[in-house]
DNA sequence: GCTATGATAAATGTATACATTTTTAATTGA
DNA sequence: TCAATTAAAAATGTATACATTTATCATAGC
């Protein structure tokens, strides 16, 4: 495991709360190892949206704010319907069938941690996403996903909005089998707005 | 100048042909420093496009892809006029003035180099762009440009293109200080789709 | 008491040296 | 002759050591 996934988890669990600062050399003493992995580690994370510049010293850890989900949701509002429509003509019975299978197992297991929900259903999307073969969008709408992590973290969400969300994939999965691709990218875009005002929600 | 700047200046230049295969070692002796500086800037040039990993050693110049133009030109479309309409109520005179001033300066000199018009050309639409308050969106509109960096290079366009393109920028301006919102966002995202036309000719 | 200036400390940038991994090439065996 | 295995070389990952830059704090001057 390496020094850049330690750091994300630890980010993401919580122990450096937003605003503290971190310097090479503390991290680099904490998790015994020397300052060259650290620096590297650095570097993804604050690509991630994990970390930013403090100054000219040392990174911190960013406060939660509320514009930048806005921001990012917004994005991803324009940009995920777009790569769905441009994979949905590729999309075949094995495809449609794997994401299925996906959403399928998120219904069954009733016990899954949260962090394991938010993977199956990122896996749902880009299984969908993969099949337009376009690697640059879609290298695109990946880092804006990551950029959320930070946000939805391990926080579970409300019961409820997994329902809704959950009848929205089943809803998505069936305009694209019958290819009606824009009320597909009408219901991915309205999935997403959702996502964003629920996550908002649960910030504040 | 940091080893990051001028190995990107070698890459745009051409000094280094798409598919060439770099090696941390042989890049530490031609610039003549150790190899960590030589990492950090590898790491920057991946996420900026420039490189590529190539397998598991060593990263390669990528060869010029239409379809990762393609998508590039999609997705500005589709943030820039966002990004703009999220700026247009904010906009003064101030700002717009100095806007039209930028683009006075390009249309005064004909002698400017190609690599010239392009960075006036980018300070008129991020003068506008900021005026938003949205750094988040503004950081991936920017990261997008970046990309297409790569591909602008520094040839030349047309003067056919060129004078198009400016009469989009005056007519840009236009709208945004009527207040007419929509309508600058309909010609910014023209203006990006002609753009990325213009680009894909000009590498075929 | 407050600002300015300089000395000290701390953090980062970089070079060198070593460890680990991967590729390459060569040798062996069928 | 070709495939497989192994030894050598090369490239990357990491640690340590040094250089440079930035921050901190104490002292001097107003």
């Amino acid at each position: 495991m390496s020094l850049y996934q330690q750091l994300k988890a630890d980010l993401q669990s919580g122990r450096f709360p937003p605003g503290t600062v971190l310097k090479q050399t503390e991290l680099a003493e904490q998790y015994g190892v020397s300052r060259i992995p650290v620096r590297d580690a650095i570097q993804r994370l604050k690509n991630e949206g994990w970390l930013t510049d403090h100054g000219k010293r040392g990174v911190a850890v960013p406060r939660f704010d509320p514009l930048e989900v806005e921001d990012i949701y917004l994005m991803r509002m324009r940009l995920e319907p777009l790569l769905q429509t441009l994979a949905a003509p590729k999309l075949n019975a094995e495809i449609l069938g794997r994401a299925r299978d996906i959403l399928d197992g998120m219904e069954e297991e009733k016990t899954l941690p949260a962090s394991e929900i938010g993977a199956l259903n990122w896996q749902f999307h880009t299984c969908l996403y993969r099949a337009a073969g376009r690697p640059t969008l879609f290298a695109t709408v990946e880092q804006l996903h990551r950029q959320c992590e930070r946000y939805i973290g391990y926080q579970s969400r409300s019961l409820d909005y997994q329902h809704t969300s959950q009848r929205e994939h089943y809803a998505l999965l069936e305009a694209l089998q019958r290819g009606d691709t824009e009320e597909a990218a009408e219901i991915l875009e309205q999935h997403i707005a959702a996502a964003g005002r629920a996550l908002v929600k649960h910030l504040s």
